[in-house]
DNA sequence: TTGTATGCGTTATCAT
DNA sequence: ATGATAACGCATACAA
């Protein structure tokens, strides 16, 4: 890379400044001379030195990205949003925590090192007071930098008053709704393996879970609430795990809510492994409303959260692209989508009919499985552009 | 960020160069000085400006990785994996190109103008001879700029010789497995969706399935051999729209092979809306071998890739941390993976048995769903960490 | 072992 | 509209 600005201005016949600014485009030129020095760019296949002009410019044009992991579609949904709302111009950096807070804080600073124009941090915050208060603290930092960072998915009061957007996901409100469309179907013991004890997530949508069992009387000391919850990763060994353990404690379940759909995927094949139908004995729900959810068998019952849509808002917002609303906070609704894999109980099977507290959504709870064009009129509704392994290898 | 190197100099009582190099570490410092910076560093809290350093040294700790799209598994699990090679120093850019060859362009030179440490490029490369020029000599301009280039799942000839390393996926081995695996099972009418006509990938596996039907004398000619394949994206919805043609075109085929795990699932779909089982009327097969196929109903048998291995070894390439072999070429060879959705056809159903051809791999053939721990094995041992929706959100 | 001086390639501030 | 020139913050060859 040996050709530098120096050089096409000299080919240009016009000064390096001339060259800088014909490449910025926001200030006046001759159009002859821009031509000119168009030309020379062209000949000389000139490539302008992106660390030198950020040191000079004081700006960068890179977007970082926090995930979980990418290779986790509820993280990489978000990511590939992200990208598309990104112009050209801008190189969006992913960086994968694994869910751990130090490396989160490592990458934090990496881009703080950086001079990141802009920051998404997805996912979960860990509720530990050492963590959160490192985590505000780097995040405080970054903006007083000049980067613009956006929650996506982690409540605002995760960062230091003003000095992020948030774009916060109804994970209470998604959770309450799911346990009503159980409780209408006529449920009455209901088993939940969560997600890691110390995560907003994780508390959120449990808190809407006894909430909907509270308000039909059905929450019970904390003894009891205790009894029916199991917590765990975000995973489907965790789900086959949790269903085993509630299965034993409480034989008399009728329903198991997953923190996940990849909880649910797993709670969902240790209760085949012990015989038990679905939703012929057990109903089964997760969260988040993945491609594959709508792919399993039986299509699986869940909250639906407009990822692509919340990233891309996050996104825009980072880029100054959208004015943001007072206090800099968004909600994302959540919507329950009733599929095959929930139905009445058994003893309650007849005339359930369609149950109030049913969402919208082209969801179906058949009680078998649902074949033909019901299920493929939900999975094209669902996905878009998001089909699992719909690239091009 | 005002505070400066100069800064920390002036409070350690030390130059600005003991500074940098008590922070770059590669040069020796007395203990008592480098403590002192050190403590500098921290009561300043110091962070050191990567463009600035990345001009003064020449070389930035950026890498970039190009993809179609990181909501893709495929892809997903790849740029998780780069990731995980990574030190803590180094970021990693992920770029999603959609499988445009322009947007790819646009990403190489902005990777160039960024000074990238390594570029990984996965996916398969566009076989038009103007993309193939310009992408070569990008790789090239890229190679000769100091950055190192990898290719990952793309032919070696992509690049100018010599300028990268290629980590390539055995797609026509595999391919032809896997229609031996058919073949073996007693099909002999088998149909197949295939991807992108003008795709290496696509052309690899194709090729594979050819081989594997002229080895059996079922090849036919060329038109025979085109009506029973149809071409299209590597998407799910091409998988259902192929199958309807194919069955449109040739009604008594005994099995459908996708190009893609994906594909695959659309086919699936479609055979059930006509009312055909799987695999008691029709077997299918896919290929990647992605989480989430393990976990459809019948569970699907495909062709395993190692992307996690490969993308690992692709890193490590980039970083120089592991030798290449002569030329430079790594090949990563594919395994069939014998699950429920192939079988023998419906006349050749007694007797089949274990059927020569069968790969091994904790799969299984039985003719129904596979319950319980059959299935749980096997999506164990395929799965590893990369559950879908396997981390914390 | 440490300090000094120079250069990296742009952008931005003055002039003209 | 264009040119000269001074930052920008760090790394490194060279001195000491």
């Amino acid at each position: 890379m040996a050709v530098t600005l120096a050089d096409v201005a000299a080919r240009a016949r016009v000064s390096a400044a001339t060259v800088s600014r014909v490449l910025s485009g926001n200030y006046p030129v001759a159009e002859a001379t821009r031509a000119r020095v168009l030309a020379a760019v062209d000949e000389l296949d000139y490539v302008i030195n992106g660390p030198a002009s950020a040191l000079a410019a004081a700006t960068s044009d890179l977007v970082g990205v926090l995930v979980n992991d990418v290779a986790d579609p509820f993280f990489g949904i978000m990511a590939s949003a992200v990208q598309s709302e990104l112009g050209s111009e801008k190189l969006a950096v992913v960086c994968n925590t694994g869910g751990s807070p130090e490396r989160e804080l490592t990458y934090l600073t990496l881009l703080l090192r950086q001079r990141a124009a802009a920051v998404v941090i997805t996912g979960s915050a860990v509720e530990t007071p050492e963590y959160a208060a490192a985590s505000a603290a780097k995040v405080g930092r970054l903006a007083a930098n000049g980067t613009r960072v956006v929650l996506l998915g982690r409540p605002a009061s995760a960062a230091p008053e003003g000095s992020a957007f948030a774009v916060e996901f109804g994970n209470r409100e998604g959770g309450r709704r799911l346990t009503e469309h159980l409780v209408s179907l006529g449920h009455r013991r209901i088993g939940y393996v969560a997600g890691p004890a110390d995560r907003t997530t994780t508390r959120h949508r449990l808190e809407g879970h006894r909430a909907a069992l509270a308000a039909h009387g059905l929450g019970g000391d904390a003894d009891a609430f205790g009894r029916l919850t199991v917590h765990g990763p975000y995973t489907r060994q965790s789900g086959y795990d949790g269903a085993l353990e509630l299965l034993d404690r409480e034989p008399g379940l009728t329903a198991v809510v997953g923190s996940n759909d990849a909880v649910a995927l797993g709670i969902c094949a240790a209760l085949r492994e012990k015989g038990l139908d679905i939703p012929g004995d057990v109903s089964v729900a997760g969260f988040d409303d993945l491609p594959f959810s709508a792919d399993a068998t039986p299509a699986l019952t869940t909250v639906r959260l407009p990822l692509q849509e919340a990233a891309a808002r996050a996104e825009r917002l980072a880029l100054g692209r959208e004015e943001s609303p007072a206090g800099g906070r968004h909600l994302v609704l959540a919507e329950v989508v009733a599929r095959a894999s929930t139905a009445a109980p058994r003893a309650e099977r007849q005339g359930a009919g369609t149950a109030p507290g049913r969402a919208r959504g082209g969801g179906t709870t058949c009680g078998q499985l649902c074949t033909g064009s019901a299920l493929r009129g939900i999975f094209d509704s669902v996905k878009g552009k998001h089909a699992p392994g719909g690239g091009v290898p």
